[in-house]
DNA sequence: TAGTGGTCTAGACCACTGC
DNA sequence: CAGTGGTCTAGACCACTAA
């Protein structure tokens, strides 16, 4: 190790295994060496190389398993991907966007309720609390991998009963069925924020609580301002890039 | 302190920390108790306070500056603000959005040059690399406070000179002046992308690396296709909030 | 059980800031 | 100069995982 005193020792071993990881050296989904191989290597205490590694978890680089160790990430494949605002109202839906860039994507349903709305799903729908809504949750994989959270709401009043956001429902049918029992889609808004998972969404999307997800949450506005649906999607910030498109005029 | 084993004890004060930031018992701009005060306090060795500290200096609560101590972050101000794709075209400005939530923005140009194209910012125009193009430089405060860059780059082609990203020259001032030297604009596309700050990023909007920064670049394309304009701005992730508002057709 | 990562100490030294 | 935060050690103990 080259004697750098203005940048940390932990510092330098963070940008050496930064550096060996990129190189291929550790090809994702391998084992760093252990914490006391590294400080053997490095001349370092076990603390340090702790240190070194706590940095590259935080940037996302690495996963660390307690009692197994630090494995290299898996390569953030679902970057690039499009969410575009088109003309027949709707984003453009997970699976499309991610058949474009050749991969398998499943979305399964794993929750379809009727629950009372939460205050935050109240507001953005214009309900009172605890009004009861429909609620489908689902967990999006692109092959083996998780990649995005959606929880999707609608009010009961306006939805009639489940069967509105049945399976292979994709957005455009949704918005099709809403149509049809009188809330023609007229408006969207979209927002996106940047926040810490929480501990479920760190479980599930493989992160570790140092990284971010992006939170959209889209809102559907029939006539008159009437809020018919709210979508929010969780998705690791450092895998995806959202897109927006609209013309002039 | 209560001893809570599962829990580490530096992540225990760190969550004390937390809350009485939140709580007000340490308003923002003031200094949090020195590491060696807080060891006192919980009892715990100086290493461990500052590991505490790390953790809310990752989570953005915090700003230490070296030798002075640790200074509580102020309010995140500016998220709600919105950017919205209007009918005119243009994304809402800066000045504008921010105004509505009643601050007072100011966003000085630091730079206006021409420069050889970047690689990216070629592949984004549709240029040979190096190919010369006007660069715009702005540093966008609300009241003292730094929140956002935007680096802006027209082909001097399209350009015909600095002029025409002169200050005061608003979005859509610059896009009616782009028509008049007829490139009027057709079509918009915004992508976001969440990454970490670069050292200067950092320096300037106050950030420590462990934090993020959303990434927003826009193009805007005149008939045929020709990109006439690339913005990317650069904005701490946990203080804004985007919108994107676009109707049914 | 052996090997892994996570935490903590007591003490040290350094770099930086402000008086 | 004194006070601040940043780093590092040598050693210890714990929790977790896998065989």
């Amino acid at each position: 190790m080259i004697v750098e005193t203005p940048r940390a020792r932990y510092r330098q071993v963070a940008d050496e295994l930064r550096k060996e990881i990129r190189l291929g050296k550790y090809p994702a989904g391998t084992l760093l060496p252990s914490q006391p191989e590294l400080a053997r290597k490095y001349g370092l205490n076990q603390t340090s190389i702790n240190r070194a590694i706590a940095l590259l978890r935080a940037e996302g680089l690495v996963r660390v398993e307690h009692g197994v160790g630090a494995f290299v990430q898996e390569i953030p494949t679902v970057k690039r991907v499009r969410r575009i605002p088109r003309s027949d109202g709707s984003g453009s839906s997970f699976a499309e966007e991610v058949q474009k860039v050749g991969l398998k994507p499943h979305a399964p349903l794993v929750g379809l309720d009727i629950v009372p709305a939460p205050a935050m799903v109240a507001e953005r729908l214009g309900l009172a609390e605890n009004d009861p809504v429909v609620r489908r949750r689902r967990h999006m994989f692109v092959g083996e991998r998780p990649v995005q959270l959606a929880i999707s709401y609608i009010p009961l009043e306006i939805a009639g009963g489940e069967e509105i956001a049945l399976p292979d429902t994709g957005p455009s049918g949704l918005y099709r069925r809403l149509g049809d029992r009188g809330y023609p889609i007229e408006r969207f808004v979209e927002e996106i924020e940047a926040r810490h998972p929480t501990e479920e969404e760190a479980e599930f999307l493989r992160l570790t609580d140092a990284q971010h997800v992006l939170e959209v949450v889209r809102i559907a506005y029939a006539a008159n301002n009437v809020a018919a649906e709210t979508v929010t999607n969780v998705l690791p910030s450092q895998q995806w890039r959202l897109s927006y498109e609209w013309t002039a005029s």
